[in-house]
RNA sequence: CGGGGCGUGGCGCAGCUUGGUAGCGCGGGUGCUUUGGGAGCACUAGGUCGCAGGUUCGAAUCCUGUCGCCCCGACCA
């Protein structure tokens, strides 16, 4: 390809100013991409190489596994959502599907995943075990309404995602096959030259048993992973699960209730009263939005020194309780709290906050849904708040086991904690950036599709299902995160654009055209991704954007072309080869080699 | 939705406090010079200063409203 006649490069001089991260300021300076508006971002050609280059790599791993290629639509009709229930959670709770009517007043959306749909086809064209298991996939544009779109591509409104959904008689068939999509994904991550770590994650919205991420590690990463140095143990912070520390025991000597003014937080309490905040247990309030439209308030505790995890309490309401959770918030909200509570103490509020509490004409469950973390309800004697403004108390043979308390995990873990009982190693944490996730879903999207199959002993069974998702886009964008310097972008070589850049320093000099035209051409015969930066630009122009765009390879037509010399040059590591031409191309695919198979 | 910031040519920014009808660098075009590390000189095109009201003889600048974008938080297949 010819920059001339192809497309401008469209490289900027200065790094925009709306980016923040660095990948995400190469992909605009490097011309990469080009933001249309908040999360919508244009692709520009040299764009659409590497994503089609990660998406060949992807094909190539799942064709190997026996999945199947389509392409499904991606405006959804309401009515197969509502089939699963998924309607109302997507739209009005979490509101992440961007929906639309038609003219006839139909509802429709704009599809973030395509579970409802892939399910009702396959309930129509597989009828029988005989004909499983099976695997579709697509990579396409998937929707999403953001609440805050960022980092370019990493979060956005439109991105593209590569997504499949397989189909089995059995539990232990999906259980297998998804070992199998579990192993073919580190093959694709390794050979797009990432550095990923697989971690168990809680399975969200889409629901199901088994789950695990992929990540890219990476500072800019959203998302938090701690895992043990062996590797035994790794899980995103969402799901993990880990021994808390040894709470320091409080002093026999202190009882009753103790004056705290102002004492809103364990900090504060600590600092003037000399506790610490093993010894106090927290209490938190919030309100579950259930799609019943009922509306649950809850307590959580949890020992003074750790935190909520809010996935986990998210998915033990959601348990708790017949009717999906749409919503969880904080209660924190003055005019919320003034509407439904009376006398509330907010900063002062102890387990057992009374249930009358609760305005009778507020439209809440009259009851709180009381949970405790392990990690506060084995502690023998604690400080907690006493239910009045400015004062807390000592809890002593206070029991959690009644059954007004769901007594579970609901903490975070943390670094430094030990991964359970018996074992010494202690957990590290690093940011992580999500580019797969795999999921076994069980049978939840068939049964309420009504997806069945006939079996071996003649009985309609519903079918097994297992989804399995990979970020496009943000392979492109992590990959970067992951392959840069001072001068821009070092893609591994098995995604970027092209594998070589042909660079003439003076197109005037007679030779040095020839010759370029000639080493060009010579590429191009060998089907090797080869860009000529014929533009009549200074070297320097040319070398600088060779550089920011980050082709792993440069070939420097310059001043030795009267003796057929060229340079050959590593993007990476800055090598130089100075060769003649007879011996490029040997000497290129030689090198290119060397540089497939370390990364992949 | 809460907190913070910003909207001035394609990109990066100044001007606003103290109103007088727009400027710098990069980029674009033309010409000459230059030619292995984002060249030099000259000429040139390009902006109703996000939008709408208001104050004023006069508004990029002051006031009110509104829209958009970015960052932090909440949220997150």
């Amino acid at each position: 390809m010819r920059v001339t006649t192809s497309f401008p490069l469209g490289t900027l001089r200065d790094t925009p100013s709306e980016a923040e991260i660095i990948s995400h300021q190469l992909l605009l300076k490097a011309g990469y991409i080009r933001r249309v508006n908040s999360g919508i971002y244009a692709y520009m050609p040299i764009m659409l190489r590497v994503i089609e280059k990660i998406s060949t790599i992807i094909e190539r791993e799942l064709n190997s596994i026996g999945c199947t290629k389509l392409l499904l639509p991606q405006l959804h009709p309401a009515d197969l959502w509502k089939k699963s229930e998924r309607w109302e959670g997507y739209t009005a709770g979490e509101g992440i599907m961007f929906n639309l009517k038609d003219r006839q007043g139909k509802e429709f959306g704009l599809a973030p995943t395509h579970e409802e749909v892939i399910t009702s086809i396959a309930s129509e064209i597989i009828n029988s075990y005989k004909q499983l298991p099976q695997c579709f996939y697509q990579i396409q544009t998937k929707f999403r309404d953001e609440i805050r779109p960022r980092f370019g591509l990493m979060r956005s409104r439109e991105f593209i995602m590569k997504d499949g959904y397989s189909f089995h008689s059995s539990g232990n068939d999906l259980a297998s096959f998804y070992e199998k999509v579990g192993n073919a994904y580190s093959n694709i991550f390794k050979s797009c030259g990432l550095q990923t770590v697989g971690v168990e994650a809680d399975s969200g919205a889409i629901g199901g048993a088994s789950s695990k991420e992929f990540m890219v590690t990476a500072d800019a990463g959203e998302d938090s992973i701690l895992f043990t140095e062996s590797g035994s143990y790794a899980a995103n912070i969402e799901k993990a699960v880990s021994i808390p520390s040894q709470p320091i025991p409080l002093k026999d000597s202190i009882s009753g209730v103790l004056e705290t003014p102002q004492q809103k937080t364990i900090q504060e309490v600590c600092k003037n009263n000399n506790f610490e905040p093993s010894q106090i247990v927290k209490v938190v309030v919030f309100l579950a939005k259930l799609e019943s439209k009922s509306e649950v308030p809850i307590l959580a505790c949890i020992r003074g020194d750790q935190h909520i995890n809010e996935v986990k309490l998210f998915n033990l309401i959601n348990n708790l309780h017949n009717s999906n959770l749409l919503k969880l918030q904080k209660i924190e909200d003055k005019n919320i709290i003034e509407k439904n509570l009376v006398n509330f103490p907010l900063g002062f509020i102890g387990p057992d906050l009374d249930n009358e509490i609760i305005k009778a004409d507020s439209g809440w469950n009259k009851k709180w849904t009381r949970i405790v973390d392990h990690s506060a309800c084995n502690l023998s004697k604690f400080i907690s708040g006493a239910n009045k403004v400015n004062f807390h108390k000592v809890f002593q043979e206070f029991s959690f086991s009644s059954k007004d308390y769901t007594i579970d995990d609901i903490r975070n873990a943390k670094k430094g904690d030990k991964v359970k009982n018996g074992n010494d190693e202690e957990l590290e944490e690093k940011k992580g950036i999500e580019i797969g996730h795999i999921f076994q879903l069980g049978q939840k999207y068939s049964e309420k599709l009504n997806a069945k199959f006939s079996d071996k002993d003649g009985q309609l069974k519903n079918l097994w299902m297992g989804c399995y998702g990979i970020g496009v886009t943000r392979i492109a964008q992590a990959a970067i995160e992951q392959n840069h310097d001072q001068k821009g972008i070092c893609w591994p070589i098995q995604i970027s654009p092209f594998e070589v850049i042909v660079i003439p320093t003076n197109l005037k000099d007679p030779i040095q055209k020839d010759l370029t035209e000639q080493v060009y051409n010579v590429f191009l015969n060998n089907k090797i991704d080869v860009l000529l930066d014929d533009r009549d630009d200074r070297a320097g122009v040319k070398f600088k954007d060779a550089e920011l765009i980050g082709i792993p390879f440069q070939i420097i037509i310059g001043r030795d072309s009267v003796n057929k010399e060229v340079e050959l040059i590593c993007r990476k590591n800055n090598t130089k080869l100075k060769i003649s031409t007879d011996k490029l191309l040997k000497t290129f695919i030689s090198e290119s080699e060397i540089m497939y198979n370390r990364d992949s």
